[in-house]
DNA sequence: TTCTGTGCAAATCTTTTGCATGGCA
DNA sequence: TGCCATGCAAAAGATTTGCACAGAA
């Protein structure tokens, strides 16, 4: 299993604390916005700026070692995983991952081969219902 | 089949010159961001405001005459048709409408009842490969 | 030691809001 | 005529940038 310091030393990236506290918190969190990761690292690691967020965030989706996940809310990240599906809440901008069966994810590649393609389905989650 | 002026008037929300040059932006185009949406109109009605546009789409949105598509660039948005699924470009932003098919879409009703749901599929589009 | 990363502050977008005026029903 | 809608300008929010200093390799 790949540690975070793994990651980044096999992209260009240097390891840095804050880099470590992003790829926590994000793992921590599942899936976060910029002013969530920043909220909670800010709690034990004062010193940390927005702006650094912003940047590593950038470099870290560059790299493909985050994710970003559209919602209708603000943009939130992931830890880059195993291809898989989302569900969306549309109102809260809850996510959750999801696993299709073959039979879609085949008629799916089949559609739109070789594209990278992520499937997501946007709805109400049982909460705002 | 409905008009622009039938849909406003079934709605709360009364018919102006403005609203009808976005509805029928919105129809040529497909879909649209604001800003795009803000420059084509200014051609043809200069004295069309940004704030304007802002401020109708959202209430044509929660009127549902209008709904958001998200993208990983700005939020797009159409006029509301039958229920669909798009596939859009994780690059260029780039959005199509597509079916699929039967099997599919009922295996994801049987996931997910109830929930207003949309389906996407996030990838790369042909030019941008 | 070198060069990338960080933090701050300013700059730049983007979106929202308040308010006086205009225009639809 | 009564209200809702518009346009402007200001405000608020979100994101990016430049630069001096700090710290990873």
């Amino acid at each position: 299993m790949q540690t975070y310091q793994d990651m980044l030393s096999n992209s260009s990236l240097k390891s840095t604390p804050q880099r470590l506290a992003i790829l926590s918190q994000l793992e921590a969190k599942g899936h976060a916005s910029i002013e969530e990761i920043y909220e909670s690292i800010k709690e034990t690691f004062p010193s940390m700026s927005l702006a650094t967020i912003y940047k590593n965030i950038a470099s870290l989706k560059e790299q493909n070692i985050v994710s970003e996940v559209c919602n209708h809310q603000k943009p939130k990240f992931e830890i880059t995983k195993e291809p898989h599906a989302h569900f969306i809440c549309k109102r809260c901008g809850y996510i959750e991952d999801i696993e299709f069966s073959d039979s879609i994810n085949s008629e799916i590649e089949h559609k739109y081969p070789n594209s990278q393609k992520e499937l997501y389905i946007y709805g109400i989650c049982n909460s705002c219902r």
